[in-house]
DNA sequence: ACAAAAGTGTTAAGTCTACACCCATGA
DNA sequence: TCATGGGTGTAGACTTAACACTTTTGT
């Protein structure tokens, strides 16, 4: 019984974008490679699949190894595979992108390895075509946050409704009315009000709220129209 | 310089749901397989992607074979790899699915192939997790044509608006108010009316519509809601 | 003349958008 | 007391959903 003689293999490589939120920017994760080739250039944070795992296993895996994040949103994203995409072999690699708050996990990322986040808009020529796997993350993004209630991945436990319009505006790069988002949001009826306030960043203080994880769960995969749809831009 | 060395490589396949419209039904094109694993059962078509090639290519190219077909709508779904999901070998298979017009190409197909259309919902048990991928391509075709303009591939060139209605209706399992569901078609400016009718449905025949090409690729990633919101189930 | 599918209009309900003022507090 | 950001209500425009009758024509 012959099998699949003659095909060739290739190299399969994870890739993840990791979007984070530090309260007033989008920003994405990124490494200075320390081997070759391409040593020293800024890259995704990526690794090739081990023989047991799966995809999403590798993807996780190396999130853990440079963030030391379990847990952690993660969504496959795309496939790229052009056959001349790494110069020097034929890899196919896998692009993952993660959702991930900033401010928890500042301290245990960056330390082993020449990691740091970079703001959406100011993001280094990188190698390969990781470029290319930035922008269609980021496209990614928009679609999915203008239909679903994906952004909370992006912020602590207990956020501000200001906090949540922030993201909102910081993604769609738009002005929303407050009034609207506050009261479209709470028509979700996902989130929890709490009896304390964040005082940091106004006199007054925002009420905290938190996600009410069963509903959250039940609905997120339901539609939910976030932006005004004459903002909601999803082109590139 | 050494590179990326004692990383393991693997075979890639691709995988094409095929969808089709025979003007009642959407169906899904399979094959019998000639050649073992698993000879003489029901799969997806597929194949291995060459060393030239990327995934895109890949997938064309298997569509080309198998239907005679070019130019077709293809869209990468996902990849699949869990480490077992063929037994005999560890493959990765990314999944692409394709829709096209049952009857102009009806002739083409199927000769050379034991290949054959069958209904959603009498698929059999197809090879390793082809299942499951005819599952996922069928929750996002619903995603997208809920959403985008794209059901229209499935259809000939020149079409009514009950043929159109009726795809609708398959695609979601329900059923629409004709008068709104012709409003909401015609409001988005797509598509342009002919002089002449199909009266093959109807004794009094219905008009001829064909796509306003322009527009239509212009609004292609446009926001369009095409299904009442209580009934767009995007679930399983 | 009748059966079968095509085509069309209106009204009520709901949703969306635009808009402005008061509140609580720390400095 | 004042400057800053937080919080809330309403009215008009628009969109959606529900609904029924007339038209055409092949048999």
């Amino acid at each position: 019984m012959v099998k699949y003689n003659g095909q060739t293999k290739v190299l399969v490589a994870i890739d993840c974008i990791i979007f984070g939120f530090d309260g007033n920017e989008l920003k994405i994760l990124l490494i200075q490679r320390s081997f070759s080739p391409e040593k020293f250039k800024w890259s995704l944070m990526g690794g090739f699949i081990q023989p047991n795992e799966d995809l999403d296993q590798a993807a996780n895996h190396i999130l853990k190894t440079l963030t030391g994040l379990e847990g952690v949103y993660l969504e496959q994203l795309y496939a790229f595979s052009n056959p001349n995409r790494d110069p020097f072999e034929r890899i196919i690699s896998v692009a993952y992108f993660a959702l991930i708050d900033i401010l928890k996990y500042e301290t245990q990322i960056s330390n082993n390895y020449h990691a740091q986040w970079f703001s959406l808009n100011q993001i280094p020529d990188l190698i390969f075509d990781h470029n290319q796997m930035v922008k269609l993350a980021k496209k990614q993004l928009r679609y999915k946050a203008a239909l679903h209630p994906i952004l909370f991945e992006l912020l602590p436990g207990k956020f501000t409704i200001p906090q949540l319009q922030n993201l909102y505006e910081g993604i769609f790069e738009t002005q929303i009315d407050k009034r609207n988002f506050s009261r479209k949001i709470l028509s979700t009826k996902l989130l929890i009000k709490q009896p304390e306030k964040d005082k940091l960043n106004s006199k007054k203080g925002a009420f905290y709220y938190v996600l009410d994880m069963p509903k959250y769960i039940e609905n997120f995969q339901a539609f939910l129209y976030f932006i005004p749809k004459q903002q909601a831009s999803l082109q590139d």
